[in-house]
DNA sequence: GTCTATAGAAAGATAGAC
DNA sequence: GTCTATCTTTCTATAGAC
């Protein structure tokens, strides 16, 4: 056996992460499985032994993106939640995330993407999609307090302004109007977070 | 010469109204011209008697879909702009739209199928979208009365709690989180619009 | 597991008849 | 202006060598 196990998974992690970069940016068909193995050091053949096809990785890659996302939600011991969750909305609603320089959120990037596809692509983009709504929503149930948090409604809103900003940012042909943009959705969506408190 | 400039110029608007539905639907790429042409009861020949290629229909649609979801904005007499702008809020972020049975607005249905794009298309969307702006600014002016009306903070959030709330409806695999996701959308929206007055 | 080669389908755009 | 036929490119997916 020529190629160890560990060595499949350090490919298919390759590949993985070529999946989240180029779909995030291009949307899925404008990324071919060519183009997504070169960006992986590999070729259009080797593809298949990893993944089934073009949806199944894309799949796993909104499910990865977003995972990856998340994974930067770590609460630093010296903050608060509240303090958090405002860092929080910053990051997300910034230029550098619309120019995916530090992160590409599947949920903002690839939202109008996954309308019309197959059952599981929508069911994976939902599934994504309550788990931001719940991580928020923990957030802002501050434990050493008697207020209760977040209500849905105030969620739900708060990442449609996070989602929505982002995904219009990134449609612009103006950089200062995309500006204005997340400071508005920015001002909104942290006045909505703290209104609860 | 057998066919009439009227004619040619009906054939376009249904070519026209096709590429309108199809894109605003399935995105620029899940569209054909073969499919667009048939949809419109002609042949792929046909086409290029009246575009130069598909990315010219593509702008064309995008413009010509924000114009007809916006001549749905005359105001009725009895209403006074307030009234209507409410009324507006509910019709954009419903189920009715979402679902496409009603009208679509390419601000919401092609977001993300924007970025990435030729400069021409991003500045065609750019412009409907400032476009948006500038009549919601518009309609919340009460001209018999002494508030200015939003400014450009609460405009820009509302138009984006409109748009993200569709473009993510439509992408959810759950009717219910769905309706919610709209009401929630619709509730804050209408909140900031009457907050300025 | 990864490579090259290729089958098979689909798409954008053009040519020429009517 | 609209049609059919076709050129050319691109893409998904598979086959077979190493």
């Amino acid at each position: 056996m020529p190629y160890s196990k560990a060595h499949k998974e350090t490919t298919r992690q390759k590949i993985l992460e070529s999946a989240i970069t180029l779909f995030s940016s291009k949307g899925y068909d404008q990324v071919s499985i060519d183009s997504l193995m070169q960006h992986a050091d590999l070729t259009r053949g080797a593809f298949y032994a990893h993944f089934k096809n073009k949806k199944e990785v894309y799949c796993k890659a909104i499910f990865a993106g977003a995972r990856k996302s998340m994974a930067r939600v770590k609460k630093p011991e010296e903050l608060n939640k509240k303090e958090w969750s405002r860092q929080l909305l910053s990051a997300y609603l910034s230029k550098e995330h619309v120019n995916q320089e530090t992160f590409a959120c599947p949920l903002a990037f690839l939202v109008t993407d996954i309308a019309n596809k197959e059952p599981e692509i929508k069911q994976t983009y939902t599934l994504v999609y309550k788990q931001l709504n719940r991580a928020l929503k923990k957030l802002s149930n501050n434990s050493d307090s008697s207020v209760s948090g977040l209500d849905e409604q105030d969620v739900l809103a708060i990442t449609a302004l996070m989602i929505g900003g982002v995904a219009i940012g990134r449609a612009l042909d103006d950089p200062g109007t995309t500006e204005r943009l997340l400071e508005s959705c920015r001002n909104k969506a942290i006045e909505l977070l703290e209104r609860s408190s």
